[in-house]
DNA sequence: CATAAACGTAACGTAAATAGTTACGAATAG
DNA sequence: CTATTCGTAACTATTTACGTTACGTTTATG
């Protein structure tokens, strides 16, 4: 949910967005948002103000924001898979979980290397790029 | 957890475990492995016996099991991240949607790439390699 | 200043997923 | 026959995420 506010509010080009109106686009509560949107402030990514006019921008020229960026805003200590419980015994589970813990980082680390290499910017423009392509489409239809 | 019963069954060599070892080892209930048993079971990947004496061996080779068929046996139709509803409304969020669906995509597509190309043999050889070695600086210490 | 808009956040209820427990029937070795 | 072990259903926590309501705070505007 982070990507999509991201997104869209790098194509809202600094109109601010309210709560109410991003969360009738994604059929869902205010609330919601306003809870995303409270990690991504924190994190220093989105602007809020209250008041009449108010609503969230980007913080930051949005191609200066990495995906990875937005990913970790979230995800605090969370993990892809969650790394395998320690508590197991003998001499060969312990290793075995160390191996699989370490094959699922990697897939982690793979990940977050992926959404680096992309900024909101990119997002935004292959995006749009996509939007103005269906309209294309449906107008020689 | 499937991942780490293969490759303790591999690391068993063909001797029946049965569910109430294997749950001891983890620090579980016997009822939670053979539910994870009887989807490996259903793949093909496990055979078990009952009564005395019974339990779960491979019912293949372990070099002809790549780890992505065992993920595969689990995850019926899971995702690492599951995809973003689609009952989104307006020009952008679905396209937004779509892009951000294919990311995730891609992700999962590297993860069963990296496991595929891991057979549970390989798996057993890594672990039971670092077992030997955590064995050898232990008698060194 | 009064009012309406909008955020910030806490409190509560609900729903789904996961894990654990108990129970009991079926199969199998000795 | 009996002890062992799997197969599976049923029930109960526990967690997590989402949704709703509520209320205080901030802000633009007439």
């Amino acid at each position: 949910m982070a990507l999509h506010i991201m997104g869209f509010l790098a194509f809202s080009r600094g109109e601010a967005l309210t709560s109410e109106v991003l969360a009738e686009t994604y059929g869902t509560s205010p609330v919601v948002l306003r809870r995303v949107l409270a990690k991504l402030k924190r994190a220093g990514l989105v602007q809020s103000r209250r008041g009449v006019g108010g609503g969230s921008v980007l913080a930051r020229r949005a191609d200066s924001v990495t995906l990875r960026e937005v990913y970790e805003a979230i995800t605090e200590d969370t993990h892809l898979m969650p790394p395998f419980s320690e508590n197991c015994r003998g001499p060969v589970a312990p290793v075995l979980a160390g191996y699989v813990n370490e094959l699922f980082g990697e897939a982690e680390q793979a990940l977050l290397a992926k959404m680096q290499a992309v900024t909101v910017a990119e997002m935004d423009r292959d995006v749009s790029r996509r939007i103005l392509r269906a309209k294309d489409s449906g107008r020689n239809a």
